[in-house]
DNA sequence: GGGGATGGTTCGATGATCAAACAACCATGG
DNA sequence: CCATGGTTGTTTGATCATCGAACCATCCCC
């Protein structure tokens, strides 16, 4: 087969088997999700960003939009056009600095966004039903350790 | 139906938000991966499935292949048009259906797919080492959960 | 103040996807 | 043996998200 390296149990394989497979499902249930509020991936996942910052307190600027989904800033602003066109989006400059663009997210994105998400969630969480509180904490932990092992090998060091 | 309870524990959340957060990052970097061999996402689940089937011993029509990836046929066709333009796939008509394309991939797509997965998957299993095995079996159960979640939810029959 | 840096926008191009029309082919019934 | 209907794949025309580069506007610092 393949010349693997020395450390590559067969668990480790079902975990990332596993990964994989779950990564594709929910791409394609985001998808599915966002066709029913006629949203795309990424401005489904710019709603979350801007619905989450907003509970937290936190203004959310084009490029930072940009910046967290990967996009140039050119694509951020086109997204952020389309975003406002359906009425999901306000656009309001920075009194502080007047070159940023703050955007922030109507109710009407909230109800669709939730619209969107809910379901999902409702069905995760329905699904975890059987599982012990360990068996949980594990998987968070597991998933964590995935996430930060995919995230950027090489960041941009100031 | 379960009878749910209108709040689901903080544990389900964490996992969700979890899930949720590595999708991201899965997406980002499958992205990113695809980037290094010039394939898109969906080049990339295209070459998986060929090589899986192919594995298998099973072969893969062009709308086979378009129905898995939920692309319509006529994207089917188009992402067959560039795989083969790239020297990663090949058609051949079936000889009992003459209707049907048969794709089959070549070896540089073999090799290219592993080239851009492959860093991934071991960039994920090292960073599994410090799990139990029965960690890491919780953490497969759940993600399996996870998917048969996410992945039809209706599966009605008329 | 000037000169650079930073945040956004515009413009043109590329490319993936879709819907609809079309062509080739199989299966079945007269 | 031909007619009809259903399946598979391709073409065509349009839409739309993304990108790179050039371009403003504004801020910050010396």
């Amino acid at each position: 087969m393949t010349t693997q390296p020395p450390s590559a149990p067969a668990e480790h394989l079902a975990v990332v088997h596993a990964l994989r497979v779950f990564s594709e499902s929910a791409e394609h249930a985001v998808d599915e999700a966002g066709r029913g509020v006629g949203l795309h991936r990424t401005d489904l996942r710019a709603l979350a960003l801007l619905m989450a910052r907003a509970e937290a307190g936190e203004p959310v600027t084009a490029s930072d939009l940009g910046a967290h989904l990967h996009l140039t800033r050119a694509s951020a602003t086109a997204l952020v056009d389309r975003l406002a066109a359906a009425g999901h989006v306000r656009r309001r400059r920075d009194e502080g600095d007047r070159r940023r663009v703050l955007v922030e997210h109507t109710d009407t994105a909230r109800r669709d966004g939730q619209r969107a998400f809910e379901p999902m969630s409702q069905r995760l969480s329905a699904a975890l039903e059987g599982f012990s509180a360990a068996e949980l904490r594990a998987a968070v932990r597991v998933l964590e350790a995935a996430t930060a092992a995919l995230t950027d090998p090489a960041p941009e060091d100031p």
